[in-house]
RNA sequence: UCCGCAGUAGCUCAGUGGUAGAGCAAUCGGCUGUUAACCGAUCGGUCGCAAGUUCGAGUCUUGCCUGCGGAGCCA
């Protein structure tokens, strides 16, 4: 038997091994899958890091360990010994040629086998389902889009702030919210961290927020869910068009990095890249009223002046370009209090949702905000809302009040967009569904 | 909440009124380059739950439960 573990053999990760060719290694790593004939056998090894075939030959290991090789059952966990070799038969470039196995712990009838499953199975085991190929691809993405957004803002100066998850107060008076109690008061779970930003920014100028929000929306569709993440960056002393452009900057990078560093995951996923590689600022706008004409033209009679656009809207829309799209200058009476009147028409907002290709929806909502205290108080007064609770918010516009914009990025939606996955619940670790708490 | 579809073996499904089926998984055997490997055999069932129609219900009717797809709302 060879030794495992022992000083003269390295201990691995798969994703290391192209810098180990012709030596023996370690891995600790589990069977995601295996093939075997009477003489060879075929191991599916996955460790995290990445994935790689180990090949185990009857004439070259000897009796025992071959049939050890093939009694190994899907999912266990074992240290892998056997000598990296090039091979241009895998699709990572190298092979495994196994010298020896140890069992760490035996995975007895592994749920998830490798043929087709439903989405009500495979959610149930969502804990398991994660270890596949191609949510391990899809977890990839996510974090290299969250690396590449922190490297985009420290980049720009900005600096994160983290805002508080429970909240006194209603942010916007729209969604319904998740309430909870404070001790002997009432709390809700933040739907969006979007004023206390705005408090930081004036302290410390251009800030950005990671976090999760929350929406007790019965929303059940493949762009919602209950608990997500945002990111939400606000700039003191950005106007309107300042804000666009920071917009179209950042999801640029983001897709730009997606497409450098998760080269592998994206094949993995069948992701067709050629429509990500145009994904390059400036990204095309067009106005409500604009929009509005477009969908006419479309033959959309169903909607009017002051409508919101539904789904079918927003998808004839994004299909008419190649990259996202800002839409721009909403009525004032679709959108939240805090959004800028137009100078040059008082009956829409200086905002733009970015609508992704492809038919998966908004992925920004941005603004410029109020900044003169006497028109925000008005605003909130028509809105019914407590002063008292936003007292603090005006007071953001007694002491020093400049012009200053923002937006929110749906994590989710965008990490399901640049992966090509049908649906947000794949685009979390663990998603929080209508009628889905566990696990 | 509304509209539509579905629930049969561990999984994916077929079975439209007359003996409960297939593929995969699992178990055993065969196979020296497999890529959801393949070939042979074995094992595997409260047909979502309840009531009803019928000589007879997986199949038809009603109610309920659960899930999926979409809408509204939103990122």
């Amino acid at each position: 038997m060879p030794h495992f573990g022992g000083n003269s053999i390295m201990k691995i990760t798969i994703a290391e091994a192209g810098n180990h060719a012709g030596k023996e290694v370690t891995i600790g790593a589990w069977l995601a899958n295996k093939r075997s004939s009477g003489k060879i056998a075929f191991l599916q090894l996955r460790d995290g890091s990445g994935f790689i075939q180990g090949v185990v030959v009857k004439s070259d290991v000897g009796e025992e360990i071959f049939q050890q090789a093939k009694s190994l059952t899907q999912e266990s966990s074992l240290y892998v010994t056997g000598v990296v070799q090039e091979d241009s038969r895998s699709p990572f470039g190298y092979e495994l040629s196994v010298t020896g196995v140890k069992v760490i712990a035996e995975a007895v009838d592994y749920p998830i086998t490798p043929k087709e499953h439903g989405t009500e199975f495979l959610m149930d085991h969502r804990h398991l389902w994660l270890r596949s190929r191609k949510q391990h691809a899809v977890m990839k993405i996510r974090n290299e889009i969250i690396r590449a957004t922190y490297e985009f803002f420290n980049e720009k100066g900005f600096s994160k702030v983290d805002p508080p998850i429970l909240t006194g107060s209603a942010p916007e008076g729209t969604s319904e919210l998740f309430h909870t109690k404070y001790f002997d008061e009432d709390a809700y779970l933040s739907q969006s961290g979007q004023l206390y930003m705005e408090a930081a920014a004036m302290a410390l100028g251009k800030v950005f927020s990671f976090g999760p929000t929350f929406r007790a929306e019965k929303s059940k569709t493949r762009r919602h869910l209950i608990e997500f993440w945002m990111i939400e960056p606000e700039m003191a002393f950005y106007e309107f068009e300042d804000n666009l452009e920071v917009q179209e900057q950042y999801v640029s990078h983001v897709v730009q990095s997606v497409l450098k560093n998760c080269q592998l995951e994206l094949e993995r996923l069948g992701r067709d890249t050629s429509k990500l590689e145009h994904i390059q600022a400036p990204f095309p706008r067009i106005t409500y009223d604009e929009a509005l004409k477009f969908l006419h033209e479309k033959g959309f009679d169903d909607i009017q002046w002051g409508d919101d656009f539904g789904a079918p809207h927003e998808t004839a829309i994004a299909e008419s370009y190649q990259k996202p799209v800002f839409i721009t200058h909403y009525p004032t009476s679709l959108k939240p209090f805090y959004m800028q009147p137009d100078p040059e028409r008082g009956d829409v907002v200086l905002c733009a949702d970015l609508i992704a290709p492809e038919g998966y929806g908004e992925i920004i909502g941005g603004s410029e905000r109020i900044h003169d205290y006497e028109l925000l108080k008005q605003r909130l007064e028509e809105h019914n809302l407590d002063l008292d609770a936003y007292k603090w918010y005006l007071e953001l516009r007694q002491y020093g009040s400049v012009p200053h914009s923002g937006f929110g990025l749906g994590l989710e939606r965008t990490v399901a967009w640049i992966s090509g996955v049908e649906h947000v619940r794949e685009s979390i670790p663990f998603p929080r569904l209508l009628n889905r708490l566990y696990p």
